[in-house]
DNA sequence: CTCTAATTGGTCAATCTTGACTATTCAATA
DNA sequence: TATTGAATAGTCAAGATTGACCAATTAGAG
């Protein structure tokens, strides 16, 4: 039997497989994992505050977790959210299917490269050695974060796996700068 | 004076720069930009039909581009799309800012990686070595792409790039799916 | 004790995105 | 010579996203 009032499907994403990991571990509120979110995983997944609460109510609809309202001194109310059984078992579906199907990779930064020929060389040269000193730093910091004490394997993962591709991604563009200042490329 | 209708500013990215990029080397049409941008920029960007359009409308408000309809045969009539003076400009402009800084990498997939110790050893081994399947599959073919003849080195750029991250992903997979058959991994 | 800044906890209107749809034309096949 | 399928050329409404905003509480500086 269809549902009288059917909801807009779930999306099959990342996101949602972040919120019901999160909650598997324990219940939480909006705002903590917000914060989780934005302290621990910036660099793992882009998910802003505002599509983060709306997709909690959308799993809710959904009951595939399910909340309860709680007062913490004067604050205003959280509603601390858990998963439900049925949000238990949608979250490892949804771990097996994600985790056995790599997603194509799209590279923001690629199409200046299309252009860059349109540049004077000066100012391609000097835009590609800036460019190159910002990923340098971001290598360099990722690594000190991989460093730090404290982070569990299953954080370690992800951000291991981002320090491998930021690194081929300086190597590449060493390669090209390299190029360019051995006047290899053309006007 | 500020605009009695001020228009929502343009955002300031790659999609911007592809589609001033593909006029300004020749005029061209909507469905031509798109049919051009799904053939052979299909791994560089993600840029739908229906956003290329109403971009193109944005940019000609903005007076970055202007039209003239042209009937071609009995079909439907096109707008011909062709790069203004103000367009020009913005065009290198927006290529020096968008070659100098180096994105953000977000990795789609790394959510998987962080909560995959909730699946069973043998499930997770499985899909793990799914993965890796499809990414060797994705890594020949776009060795594959690069050799096509006839590729301009513009092109190339991109897709060298490409391909170099997704080989470090490939040896990050390997090293990873090797642990696991080892049994180095948690349960 | 007062003032400021940061944190907590979240909502919302305006904008952006996209799957689905329209409608015609051309090419090839049966 | 119907008929089917692909190519041409886009449009649109429904849903997704996010920057900006609100309002209270607590911490810390002076």
């Amino acid at each position: 039997m269809a549902d009288l009032i059917s909801l807009p499907a779930l999306p099959d994403d990342e996101r949602v497989l972040l919120l019901l990991g999160l909650l598997s571990a324990q219940e939480r509120h909006g705002y903590e994992i917000n914060d989780f979110i934005s302290r621990q995983l910036g660099c793992v997944i882009d998910l802003k505050k505002a599509t983060a609460y709306q997709l909690l109510d959308r799993l809710e609809q959904h009951a595939l977790i399910a909340s309860h309202p709680a007062q913490h001194g004067a604050r205003p109310t959280r509603k601390v959210y858990r998963l439900t059984e049925a949000g238990h078992a949608h979250f490892l579906e949804l771990l097996k299917a994600r985790l056995a199907h790599e997603e194509v990779l799209i590279l923001p930064g690629s199409v200046s490269l299309i252009f860059c020929e349109h540049l004077p060389a000066a100012e391609r040269l000097m835009a590609a050695q800036e460019r190159l000193a910002q990923l340098e730093a971001r290598v360099a910091m990722q690594e000190r974060l991989l460093e730090l004490p404290g982070l569990p394997q299953s954080m370690k993962r992800p951000k291991t796996r981002l320090l491998a591709l930021t690194r081929a991604d300086l190597e590449w563009l060493r390669g090209w700068v390299g190029e360019l200042e051995r006047g290899e490329v053309a006007p």
